[in-house]
DNA sequence: AAAACTATGATTAGATC
DNA sequence: AGATCTAATCATAGTTT
């Protein structure tokens, strides 16, 4: 796309880089946007990017209720009062951990702009640790979680024979 | 794009929403695995379909390795043996979470495949409970690791004064 | 139902402000 | 450094096989 064509692999001007990255970042975080949206999928993406300090996390929890409220739209005879109820308090736990979360986001990036100012912030090599142990816990959590499913799938198999 | 504009809202016709479906998550991927070629940032995505029984998982975490690896590339020289000793466990231990990931999915599909064809899978609106679980649980998830953030910060500050 | 095609809308690389 | 522009490439909606 563009004027030329773009090589597959790293950029190695590291402004150009830069912009690009904003500038794709964006790209992509719309068609995961569209996806969900044409599609009533739920999704999520999450970026480690070295250019800023959190990493980019979408879309907002608030925006993932909004998804889950497309699935109600979708099939609106299959859910019973129970059903209903269950959801609206899933709802209500999730905002509420939504607005924790923004408030400690807000309460890091205010942190990180001190540290920034008073040069403490961790060196490039203790950030690269960073994303490493991000995406080790993250592995950990996936492991957990398959785990949780083939435990259930087990207890429905077992009670079923 | 295409033959027509489209409306940004949900596709109503569920076998052209299917197939939207399929090309555009191709799409995304693509998308994302380019920013990350192009830019050398680690980066996810979680696609939780309802055509699918488990949710799609971008990239491997066998990819998310080599994308670490570029880190390396970009700057050698900042990079002292201790450094390289942790990176080097860090691979292992991400290397062994993976391969069990990789048997424990593929368990789960033959499992779900069982049960399939027992007609004994959740309902629809059970599935849709499912997602709200996992959106919820992510969302802890991402609530803990912001707080581990923010101690490590309140630490370092402590600890420069 | 899935894969190939293709006209056309969307994205973006490089240039310019 | 970041916003805007636009030529050129890319993605995909609808169509066909």
């Amino acid at each position: 796309m563009g004027r030329k064509k773009v090589k597959h692999e790293l950029i190695s001007n590291e402004s150009v880089r830069k912009v690009t990255f904003r500038k794709r970042k964006a790209g992509v975080l719309k068609k995961l946007r569209e996806l969900t949206t044409l599609c009533g999928v739920p999704a999520c993406a999450f970026i480690f990017s070295t250019y800023d300090a959190q990493p980019d996390i979408w879309p907002s929890s608030l925006e993932a209720l909004d998804v889950l409220e497309q699935f109600k739209n979708l099939s609106p005879k299959k859910q019973g009062k129970y059903m209903l109820n269950q959801k609206v308090f899933l709802r209500r736990s999730i905002f509420k951990l939504e607005e924790k979360l923004e408030k400690q986001r807000k309460k890091n990036q205010e942190l990180e702009i001190e540290l920034t100012l008073a040069g403490s912030l961790p060196s490039e090599s203790e950030s690269y640790m960073n994303d490493a142990e991000r995406l080790g816990e993250m592995v950990r959590v996936l492991d957990e979680k398959i785990k949780s499913v083939t435990d259930k799938i087990e207890a429905k198999k077992a009670s079923d024979i």
